[in-house]
DNA sequence: ACATCAAATGTTATCGATATCTTGATACCG
DNA sequence: CGGTATCAAGATATCGATAACATTTGATGT
């Protein structure tokens, strides 16, 4: 079946060139066709589209890409941990990307997915601009990236220092939330369990503490790296050994706050009448716990498409600035 | 040749031509110093490299994509729908995408992620191969992809008429396995809980019907749209309020199970004793539920790192053939 | 000394789409 | 009727990297 004017291409389909000669017009007119330009006659527009469709044409996206100088394409860096085998702890991260691939779907772009590590950090390049996930977005990984010259946006915590946008929960007003929650109880002998070590825990941690201080309450601080519910029980069970008193707990995330109930509950308290328990996240498991677990927070499905929305501006050329989300506490029974 | 010889590119750093240029030579040894080629002189090389460093070069993906016909990306289509469905606040793509992304990285593949709707379709046509996600992958998302004529596989149940390549956990294995386990504990009025219109669930529900069928046991399907904790109350206190009796609950979601096991000790029967209950999907809470939960494990990751591979041999211009991943049922206190 | 060969580098064409600059044709105006 | 808008379409150059083919040079063998 072949012929040379009807060459097949190795990859595939048919190409504007070839489009044009069978529609005996030449290569940009077809472009302008099919991109609906109303530099060409309806008529001969109709004709190269149903033409392009008979044939099954696909637009060359790297043909495009490499002469426009554009990808229409953001990436995402997500840090995964090789550590843990399970690669992500929580749900979150996907419902982060959700709302970022949401945005960047509707405005055109689409979403190159990578990981910090590895070979790939070469297609980077060919985005029009990036989003750094993953906790702490540490400064190195920053550095790394921000050598490429492109529209950046970073998920997390922001650091004084910082000059490119930084998107995030509002941590410190995450922990005063729940401080302030504490005091209206008439708590005043508070834990923090959690891993300040990561930028956004310690931010929550500082709001905890200042908030408290207002009423001249210092929290005690239990440094827990895991975020489980092992790790939640754990901590408890140390204090409980180490005949230290409590009557609140502010667990920097639901697993945490779970395991930190069931140890309360085990060792014969009552929650929430001797102790007040409030995690983070809001896990859609939380309100199914029993009791029911109050909880913070934050829209990370906003946050997405926040993200998106910045990286965009920016790559438009438009001015971006850091931004930080609210967060609400969902009180339930705990 | 009048300002040609400085020009700096909108898009910022130097191309070949220019570190071409600098150094001396032609275009295309500098291609082939980058590339490592054995075919230049290694002090060639290594002059050529230390200035590419030294001016920040950076190779342009786009120019190479297009010249080499191979954008070394795959394609991962997730399906999210945009009502608050289950895929997308599940952790399992995350760790689906955690595996693909994984296994495609060290081959120096990135990957593309989009959703099924929309614009981005058209930067999918780029991709060396297709990743179909998102439970079911309905036939005519497949079909409507596999008009691109691009390598693909499908992660999901096998139904006989496929011809694509599908890989997934062995659903109905998963089933068989749940059966076997109350036929050994003597249970002979088993209930399913969950919504088989998603072909993998009906796999389950075929598998556990079957391997039941055995010893000449029905089970009775309380069909549940909803993978919640409500849901599955709902669905234990339905069977109570209508006095079905039962003594064995397969619920096709973790949560479902949850769900179960609380509704039915709310009722006063207890678990194990009374009722056995196994999940599935074996979430990391539900060891730490009360009491631990029992339940079938399907190894996510795993499967993610094969459809990865799947796809790079059909890139390759290897073969691949459909494959079912085992599944384990890890054995509890329910 | 001359042919042969291999190493190192260069020349040219190509991947497919599109911006810029022209050209040709038709209409419109005073 | 000459001159200028207006519209439709073409010619050419370009984006940056690389494959295929071509050339130069020095070394080796007989």
């Amino acid at each position: 079946m072949s012929k040379k004017g009807t060459r097949r291409h190795a990859s595939g389909g048919p190409t504007m060139a070839d489009l044009a000669q069978l529609a005996g017009v030449s290569k940009i007119t077809v472009s302008r066709a099919l991109g609906d330009s109303p530099l060409v006659n309806p008529e001969t527009r109709e004709r190269i589209q149903a033409l392009a469709r008979e044939h099954g044409y696909k637009l060359n996206i790297s043909a495009r890409n490499l002469r426009l100088r554009r990808s229409h394409t953001v990436a995402v860096i997500v840090e995964m941990k090789p550590s843990t085998d399970r690669t992500m702890f929580d749900p979150y991260p996907l419902v982060l990307l959700g709302g970022i691939s949401q945005e960047l779907t509707a405005a055109g772009y689409s979403v190159l997915l990578t990981t910090r590590q590895g070979a790939s950090a070469a297609a980077v390049q060919a985005a029009d601009g990036l989003i750094l996930l993953g906790q702490g977005a540490h400064q190195d990984a920053v550095r790394r990236f921000d050598k490429l010259n492109l529209p950046m946006v970073v998920w997390g915590a922001q650091s004084g220092s910082d000059t490119h946008v930084v998107v995030g929960s509002d941590n410190r007003l995450g922990g005063a939330v729940v401080a302030r929650h504490f005091i209206a109880l008439g708590r005043h002998r508070p834990v923090f369990i959690g891993n300040p070590s990561h930028p956004e825990i310690f931010e929550r941690l500082n709001g905890f503490i200042d908030a408290l201080a207002v009423r001249g309450i210092k929290p005690l601080l239990m440094r827990r790296d895991e975020f489980t519910v092992d790790s939640g029980m754990d901590a408890v069970h140390s204090l409980h050994q180490r005949k230290v008193g409590f009557d609140a707990i502010f667990a920097c995330n639901d697993l945490l706050a779970m395991g930190a109930i069931r140890a309360t509950l085990d060792l014969g308290r009552s929650v929430p009448a001797d102790v007040s328990v409030v995690g983070y996240d809001d896990m859609p498991l939380g309100a199914s716990f029993l009791p029911p677990l109050s909880s913070v927070r934050q829209d990370w499905q906003e946050g997405g498409m926040l993200l998106a929305r910045k990286v965009l501006a920016l790559i438009e050329g438009e001015p971006a600035s850091s931004e930080s989300l609210p967060v609400s506490l969902i009180v339930r029974s705990t």
